[in-house]
DNA sequence: TCCCCCTAATTTTTT
DNA sequence: ATTAGGGGGA
């Protein structure tokens, strides 16, 4: 005990030792956060005051799940079965499996990921004639999504008109497919477990009385739904109810543009009654500097619970700000300042290259494959989300699942074996009809198309027949080869990486079925054996005894569906390149919760950072400005941020002005290692959207001579005045020769092209 | 059925 | 600049 608490700063000792009540831990970047959690569930079983089993940790992503864990195991003797650690996702898919009877879903059900569901709901666009130029599916689906991650039906949803009406009518049809064909959505698996036990008395009463505490992690990411469930699992409100302990930090939260909401922080302190509050202010990461850059900074947002971070680091080095005239230029410069970092000695995996979107990545990427420097792009795609895994994974969700439509589609004809569009035509108006799968229509399908599909049902009985005892490793092997998807890639040109991973997922199953616990032997289709522990057995309302979700997936999961759930629910690595020492180069958003010894942050401007779509929306600064404070408290020891005067963006060269965020660092913690020059500041910021592809302005104009054409007799920030527009100046001048047209902002006209030789412009200034 | 060309869109991301 | 997706032709 003495151990465990030993290297708790005073902060952390209050925290991890608070009474059993519910309590808010505002937990700053880098102030072991994650340490205080696990030493919290460590310190709760070692003291006595709670078992194993009452414990439930809650986390946004396996890899944070997975931390916790191995934490907790090294610091504690003791086994970490029966305590329910893990992403929401995961715990609800262990509670919806265990209780599918009650929760009205095959125990076979299967979860689609984002690309499952949007073809989901193509495909239902398509079945109700939906014109899908008037209904984009996206749309649907952000329409969908967000209802639920407020906890609402379709029939919960108001609409006030009959644009929104039509939403909320194909929302419930598309609830109405999911159900028919036994899959869920990522949302739907919180909130049918939350209806679950909403409406099921007994077994909400035995999870509540289970978990006497409740951990949350990242809490001000979580959305309406999330919030709704922990106040359901923990029992807010009532006698006996489980403590909440929830760590987070408003200043870091920025995933509002998928439903979080910070105000969960307010709501909770107030409906838990949350007597502790403890602030972690004590930073062990990054130097005063940087940390001062941090605080000045986040201090210009006003709405704040409000925190300020300090640490006994000293103050470090300056914050180094760097002008460049275009991206190329900056990258260039960022690779010198690397290759200098690397000479110095640093390691190249504690060096972060810092964007705000992805398409930033690429003229870094250019430079430092130029420069031979290693580098590591996050963010790609993943394992399980590759086209040729998706194929095999149907395979076997189909045999799991015959009525998985999705399923279905995606491989009756991959490999092609002659069935086109006119069969599947045929199948789905027998489907229609009869109210049923496309696997249970094929027999009403007469013919051709009838005897084509018949095969490809041959095939899949086949090899359900054949794999009804193998392990799942083996059974992976016979769906490949059954399937003709090995043979398929075989004489495709560039299958050779196809086939490579295809054999990965056998790899991929043989360590899921081990690590699981499942035993390399266990058939992949045998049902779980459920096994009652002591004390996890509920008496359901109607009598039936039944099994809790006990921490281990293998009673209440055969392998197969554990293996498909693992699929969905944690798509693997999106590291491009593993392995070797090298440069990490990634988003402000993925690069929350890691930190490097040195930071660069680049494109700092405006429209890039904060991205222009932010203005729009309520907020939107402020989020981007907590997006910033994430990318800042990052760095450890040095941090850099640069920005371009230039910078080419979806084919055009954009002119931009530094970031505002520079005028919010403080001075003393910052050194420009370009002359400043002084900018115009944001009188354009309130002007019409168009605006943001501005001219340079006058300190600028040596730069833009250089992107000019002096043959054409124009030059790209040249003002001009137009008869019908008005004053506006040149931003864009594309083509050449007989025929040179211009991007001309006209301000409160917006951008227009004109061609230089028809056009009636007259040259200004 | 496949392939090629045209168009449109392009913040951030986990599950 | 780049890519994904749709439509049309061979």
């Amino acid at each position: 005990m003495q151990n465990l608490l030993h290297n708790l700063n005073a902060e952390q000792l209050a925290a991890v030792t608070l009474p059993a009540q519910s309590a808010l831990i505002l937990a700053g970047a880098g102030s072991g956060k994650t340490r205080v959690l696990t030493t919290r569930i460590a310190w709760l079983i070692q003291t006595g005051q709670v078992s194993p089993s009452g414990i439930l940790a809650v986390t946004f992503t396996n890899k944070a799940a997975k931390e916790m864990l191995t934490r907790l195991s090294a610091m504690m003797p003791i086994n970490t079965r029966g305590m329910w650690i893990g992403t929401f996702h995961g715990l609800c898919n262990r509670l919806l499996r265990a209780h599918h009877r009650d929760a009205a879903l095959p125990q076979t059900f299967q979860i689609l990921d984002s690309q499952d569901q949007l073809s989901a709901i193509k495909r239902l666009l398509k079945q109700m004639n939906v014109d899908d130029e008037k209904y984009p599916p996206r749309n649907l689906m952000y329409f969908i999504n967000g209802a639920k991650d407020q906890g609402l039906r379709a029939k919960d949803v108001e609409a006030h008109d009959d644009y929104n009406r039509k939403f909320v009518e194909l929302y419930d049809l598309y609830d109405q497919q999911c159900q028919r064909e036994g899959v869920v959505d990522f949302a739907e698996l919180l909130l049918r477990t939350y209806e679950l036990l909403s409406r099921n008395q007994p077994l909400r009463e035995h999870y509540q009385r289970r978990f006497r505490h409740v951990l949350v992690d990242e809490f001000q990411d979580t959305n309406d739904l999330q919030y709704k469930w922990l106040k359901l699992m923990s029992g807010q409100g009532q006698v006996d109810s489980g403590a909440v302990f929830a760590v987070g930090d408003d200043d870091q939260s920025i995933y509002a543009f998928r439903g979080a909401n910070v105000g969960n922080m307010t709501a909770f302190e107030r409906e838990f009654r949350v007597q502790n509050l403890i602030k972690l202010e004590q930073n062990y990461r990054s130097h005063g500097h940087i940390l001062d850059a941090a605080n000045i900074l986040i201090a210009n947002n006003s709405k704040r619970l409000g925190k300020n971070l300090r640490t006994d680091a000293g103050h470090g080095e300056q914050v180094r700000i760097f002008e460049s005239s275009s991206d190329l230029q900056e990258a260039q410069w960022i690779i010198e300042q690397v290759k200098n970092l690397i000479a110095e000695g640093w390691s190249r995996s504690e060096i972060a290259l810092l964007y705000r979107s992805n398409a930033q990545s690429r003229v870094l990427e250019h430079a430092l494959f130029s420069s031979a420097i290693p580098y590591r792009v996050y963010g790609g795609q993943r394992f399980f989300e590759r086209a040729e895994i998706k194929h095999a994974i149907a395979y076997l969700q189909l045999m799991d699942n015959l009525h998985n439509d999705s399923a279905f589609l995606r491989v009756v004809n991959f490999p092609t074996r002659g069935i086109g569009a006119k069969a599947l035509e045929q199948l789905q108006d027998a489907a229609r009809q009869y109210n049923c799968s496309l696997y249970a229509a094929v027999p009403y399908v007469a013919g051709k198309a009838g005897s084509s599909l018949n095969g490809f049902i041959k095939l899949i009985e086949g090899a359900r027949f054949e794999t009804q005892n193998l392990p799942l490793q083996e059974m992976v092997q016979v769906v490949l080869d059954a399937s003709g998807l090995i043979t398929h890639y075989q004489n495709e040109k560039e299958g050779a990486d196809r086939i490579e991973n295809l054999e990965q997922l056998v790899s991929a199953a043989t360590l899921f079925v081990s690590e699981e616990g499942y035993g390399l032997d266990a058939p992949a289709f045998l049902g779980p054996q459920a096994q009652a522990v002591a004390g996890t057995s509920i008496t359901t309302a109607d009598g039936i005894e039944i099994i809790d979700a006990d921490a281990s997936l293998t009673t209440i999961m055969s392998p197969l569906s554990a293996f498909l759930s693992h699929a969905s629910l944690e798509a693997g690595d999106n590291q491009a390149q593993a392995g070797q020492d090298a440069l990490q180069l990634m988003t402000v958003h993925s690069a929350k919760g890691l930190e490097f010894d040195a930071v660069f942050i680049t494109g700092l401007e405006e429209g890039l950072f904060p991205h222009e779509n932010s203005a729009k929306e309520e907020g939107g600064v402020e989020e981007e400005r907590r997006l910033m404070y994430v990318a800042i408290t990052r760095a450890r020891k040095r941090l850099y941020m640069s920005f371009s005067q230039t910078r080419m963006l979806h084919g055009q060269t954009r002119y931009n002005m530094r970031s505002r965020f520079f005028d919010e660092l403080p001075d003393e913690s910052i050194k420009w290692l370009s002359p400043k020059i002084q900018q115009q500041q944001h009188s354009w910021f309130a002007q019409p959207k168009s605006a943001w592809d501005a001219a340079p302005e006058s300190g600028n104009n040596k730069i833009a001579q250089n992107f000019s054409r002096p043959d054409s007799g124009w030059r790209i920030g040249q003002n001009v005045a137009h008869a019908k527009f008005g004053e506006g100046v040149i931003v864009n001048i594309e083509g050449g020769g007989g025929s040179t047209r211009a991007h001309i902002n006209f301000g409160k006209f917006g951008m227009k092209l004109l061609d230089l030789s028809v056009a009636k412009l007259e040259k200004l200034g």
